[in-house]
DNA sequence: CTGTGTGAAATACTTCACAGCA
DNA sequence: TGCTGTGAAGTATTTCACACAG
């Protein structure tokens, strides 16, 4: 049925499952390599396929947001890589600071483009004098004492933070009060926050500790 | 009511939400944390205020794998962290080969220790011929062609994959055959694999959009 | 036919609330 | 009193199954 182009992404907002935001990310990654094959559309048995869900699971995720799909087609590729983008919210670029410029964070900028430049550095920090006024991501480091300053100037709301897991929660405190309200954090800590403040974790050590128990559990 | 020590672990295992074993790692994390304070013992309404769950959610998590705590004392965190540690299986180390020897992997290996020393990097591939005899992690780099023979001379079962995305599935069948049952992938791609095959992914994109759709919805 | 959108049913997970131990 | 362990109740999420569209 597909519905009429002003039905489309009518944002139930409230009650939409955590779960199916991280679907959408993973729908989005996979229907774009679909694509890159020259496939013009995509069912939802074929899309569920790829990632291990049922046809049903995929439907259902994307009514939440309102109606894509073609009876008998399935999903047009490009109107559905825009609506989820749309819903993501990275159909406009944000701006990030790095904050922590060690081995990781440079190893990360060279990683998948950045995010198809959704994602803008444009701006880095390290309270290390050895390191400031090296170059990062296109950028000259700042001492961390200038972040405030040039986070306002710039507007910039969401941070890498790759600092010692030691100091995290001191700089953290330090980048709320400055106007940060994202944080993809790689310490091993949990920042204590308002709830203002958003914040994903990233810690190589729990994934391992997980796919230790998947690999222990599957040998039954 | 701490049940006596045969009653515990006893592994419920076909029921328990998979929800509750990545709490797991979280409430591991926080307790070494807690200890390192000094602190022998913890409740459940302090672990769940450090994470932000729920006093009842705590020890429920708990209560899957047998009786640990102490009423009106809480959990002795020696004897919690062991427990957790018995379930996730890293009591035991785990021989862990690195494939794909970019900066990632390169930067990866300076961060927390590898996880207490469960995860024990025992060597290196790439199929790059100017990495190859390089040192990394203490090892010498070698051709992945040789991973077969390695893997099983050193009984390798778990991976940690960060090979460009283009080449990740080739390159894992490989694996797959060479009798590696876990993959940690780095590489921003859907792996197809046996279910015999556990993998987890970490893939930066996917983590800055879910932050993008947190920071949007939080205004509102 | 193929394939979407969606109520209704089935699961899965979380929170409540309280008995009982130290 | 302080805190665990746990059935029962309440929510959330997934799967089923089918009406309907192209």
């Amino acid at each position: 049925m597909a519905g009429s182009p002003e039905k489309r992404r009518q944002r139930a907002s409230g009650s939409v499952p955590k779960a199916v935001i991280s679907r959408l990310s993973l729908y989005l990654r996979e229907i774009q390599l679909w694509e890159r094959d020259g496939k013009e559309t995509i069912s939802s048995t074929q899309l569920g396929k790829l990632l291990g869900f049922t046809d049903a699971q995929v439907r259902k995720d994307f009514a939440y947001f309102g109606q894509f799909g073609y009876p008998g087609i399935g999903y047009r590729c490009t109107e559905l890589t825009a609506a989820i983008r749309g819903i993501l919210g990275t159909d406009r670029p944000w701006l990030v600071a790095l904050v922590g410029c060690g081995n990781l964070v440079q190893a990360l900028m060279g990683y998948r483009g950045f995010a198809d430049r959704s994602f803008q550095i444009v701006a880095a920090f390290d309270s290390d004098p050895a390191k400031i006024g090296q170059t990062l991501a296109g950028r000259r480091i700042e001492p961390l004492a200038s972040f405030r300053e040039v986070a306002s100037k710039l507007d910039i709301r969401m941070v890498l933070l790759a600092v010692p897991a030691t100091v995290a929660q001191e700089v953290v405190d330090g980048l709320v009060a400055s106007g940060v309200t994202g944080i993809l954090n790689f310490a091993p800590v949990t920042l204590s926050l308002p709830r203002t403040v958003q914040v994903i974790g990233v810690d190589l050590a729990i994934e391992l500790e997980q796919l230790a128990y998947a690999v222990e559990q599957s040998r039954s």
